[in-house]
DNA sequence: GTTGGCATGTAATTGGTTACATGATTGG
DNA sequence: CCAATCATGTAACCAATTACATGCCAAC
């Protein structure tokens, strides 16, 4: 009874192979320097994290020969980790996805080009889509019954998190309109 | 050199004690039901950290009388727990932060209300519309010079991050008009 | 020739997750 | 009386953080 399942930092080291090979030192540069989720770029977590994915299958290493002689190991996807990857971006988003996993949401989201064609992409955001206004009126709901109670600046914090449910939802809304219209003028 | 500095879930804990003692199970309802942060209120995360802060001394508990000569053991800060609870809510936010941990933020802005002044208050929030915009031009400046590189999906995650960061710009704005009209209306 | 960035790792510690375990109390 | 919920814990496992360690190569 192993869980042995990739962890999110798997699965973002994934997705940054989807496409092309990387070194590990390149990756921690890519976590370090880029706003993709907030994963750790720290080598205590990168190698080990490479070192497990090797382990499962889901990575191999490939030695590209650079000009000069030098040879430099990199990491790129096997079938077996291209369908995991696969597997994570086409899982139901469901209201706890949207209540603490936006982030992660978004980061499958950011990895869907070139894995998966446009209408999926849609039917993916559809699902945030038709699960926010529910998120949102619990939300509001809850500050109009209890908001007397609380004092002003957890009041105010509330309505921050209001205010970014409220952001989610015009932006997956512009998001659908913008792939969509992306899939009929290819038509 | 022991580390022994509280955890961000321990200072949750401890803001949720600033005015009223709470029993373990109480904080672990609060943390399943509540939106604040996204701390995990299994009984595996939230009994031992009772027991750190108990053993550093910022935590104490006491024996409450309900009636019907039932007695509750519930927590609270100690002198010791509130100002490590000041010192925290008391913090220089740095562009780290910003970037990376306005959810703590936003915990800690909560919190404040009968802890630190309004005008303290204000400071504080002040702190962080100074740092948004020099974040938001940087985000926009990577986009305009990095988006046609990017593939269609990335470049709208790339967005709504970019979105999120300017709620909290007129988040903050509003919030610090808020805590300033009440200032003035007690004058 | 030495500083700084490239590049890859390991070890100790620690905190969180998961799962299990237990007993008391309350409502139907 | 029995189920559900209240209430508190423990133990195994695992992953991340922190800190240390090493060697290469390029530039100044």
């Amino acid at each position: 009874m192993k869980k042995n399942s990739p962890t999110n930092l798997d699965y973002a080291i994934m997705g940054l192979l989807r496409e092309e090979a990387l070194s590990g030192y390149q990756i921690r540069q890519i976590f370090e320097n880029s706003e993709m989720g907030n994963y750790s770029s720290s080598p205590g977590s990168i190698y080990p994290a490479i070192r497990r994915l090797e382990g499962l299958g889901l990575l191999e290493s490939v030695t590209q020969k650079e000009r000069e002689g030098k040879a430099k190991k990199r990491f790129r996807l096997t079938g077996k980790g291209r369908s995991a990857l696969l597997g994570w971006l086409g899982e139901k988003v469901n209201p706890e996805d949207i209540s603490k996993r936006m982030d992660e949401l978004l980061l499958k989201f950011a990895f869907m080009e070139n894995l998966i064609d446009p209408p999926a992409q849609v039917r993916f955001l559809q699902q945030i889509e038709d699960l926010l206004p529910k998120k949102i009126e619990e939300l509001e709901s809850f500050y109009d019954q209890h908001s007397q109670m609380i004092p002003l600046t957890g009041r105010l914090a509330f309505l921050h998190g209001i205010e970014i449910f409220r952001t989610h939802f015009r932006w997956v809304q512009e998001a659908i309109t913008t792939i969509l219209k992306k899939i009929t003028s290819k038509s």
